[in-house]
DNA sequence: CGACGACCATTGCGACAGGATTACGGCGTG
DNA sequence: CACGCCGTAATCCTGTCGCAATGGTCGTCG
């Protein structure tokens, strides 16, 4: 899972990042409105947290913007109070949830989840291979009865795997999902983490197997 | 799929190639104008990716000469910033799409992905032959449910022979294909990635052949 | 109608690129 | 300060590719 933070206010947005980074969740963070049209553009996020006070605009005139683009990931807007007026503009321009501040992270998490379990949105139901499934929105993996937990970057790695499972995942798509754009790598990481996922799959004798296609990606597959 | 690239940039250049090789799309390249043209006077591509500032002159010029040559392959200009009156500009003289630099690989690909999916454009559905589907925007191959990997080259071979499917395919256009200027062939290599294909198809049970029409060139068919 | 030559199919080989694995060191966390 | 995670890089390993040798098939021409 990927999101996009649009924050100026550095101490909260590093609150924000960290939190869900822990969770397995990738942040792309970004303090301009400016730079949130061109992150937006490039690629696709699970979902979009953007204040609406920000030094080059109100966040939610990004809204319309992303809508008009034919984007449907759905956002949620951070203001500073929760007001009832405000609430009502933002629902109207196509925010999905609000959220006052102060809040909590947890409920940050929790409203992200809400919205992706949306029928509307990009709904990912849990997904089974082999003896393992998967749940992309709370981001854990159970094989059986037991959970099976799992370093951030090889959750990440996995979890992206498995919701194309049996279709090939390109490296670069693999890499964009896990990494965001101010980490770059220069070695193969990514390797290292799919062969230690690898490891863990067989010891765990989660049912499926992850292959390389050479040159072009990785494949999940159950056996 | 083939396309051209037209850009002076060495860096960004081989990034662009290498990033679209892997994926299974064949690239010419070339830093000037005027090999652009030669090029595109020779062979067909599927589309052009174009840089604005060229050594010999403005890229966008190239279009109307193209245009006028009844050429209606899709381009893609690529330009420093992504102002909206070059936008305007560009978009009047018959470019497809903009894109600003920098931008990312998987950008590039999708809209060109978008681009041949219109169907004013050389539009390509997927391909059904025998229990077969094949997509030749996605490069990817399905048998059945399942995905069958092909190494790259014997992909590009299938892909170029499903285009045509019950058609002849001469040799020389599917090595042209294929290979780009600078990787000529001396020897019998095609014919080996036919051969190896066609034994991956029948273990797949794909439910198509490929036949070879002496002196000619290949011939895929479904039975 | 038979033989020869051109063309094609198949397969093994060596080179090479790209992936797999693993040890190491840095870093953060409890 | 001990442990686990992560990125890096060294090493090893495997798939793919171009090539060429061999054997087969088809067409043509004497």
């Amino acid at each position: 899972m990927k999101i996009l933070l649009v924050e100026d206010e550095t101490r909260l947005a590093e609150a924000i990042a960290a939190s869900l980074t822990k969770k397995g969740v990738a942040v792309d963070h970004t303090a301009l409105l400016g730079d949130a049209i061109e992150l937006a553009r490039q690629q696709t996020y699970d979902a979009i947290v953007l204040d609406r006070r920000l030094p080059d605009g109100d966040g939610i005139t990004f809204i319309p913007w992303l809508r008009s683009s034919g984007v449907v990931t759905p956002v949620i807007v951070l203001t500073a109070r929760n007001e009832p007026n405000e609430r009502v503009a933002g629902l109207d321009l196509g925010a999905d949830d609000y959220l006052g501040k102060p809040f909590l992270m947890e409920e940050l998490f929790a409203r992200l989840r809400a919205l992706l379990r949306r029928p509307s949105a990009l709904a990912e139901p849990s997904i089974v291979a082999g003896r393992m499934t998967v749940d992309p929105i709370r981001m854990d993996v159970m094989v059986g009865e037991l959970q099976l937990d799992l370093p951030r970057r090889e959750l990440m790695v996995l979890v992206t795997l498995a919701k194309r499972k049996g279709k090939t995942v390109l490296r670069s798509a693999l890499e964009t999902e896990i990494y965001n754009y101010e980490e770059t790598i220069q070695s193969n990481a990514l390797d290292a983490h799919v062969s230690r996922l690898r490891k863990r799959l067989t010891d765990a004798d989660a049912g499926v197997s992850i292959h390389n296609i050479r040159g072009v990606g990785y494949l999940l597959k159950e056996h």
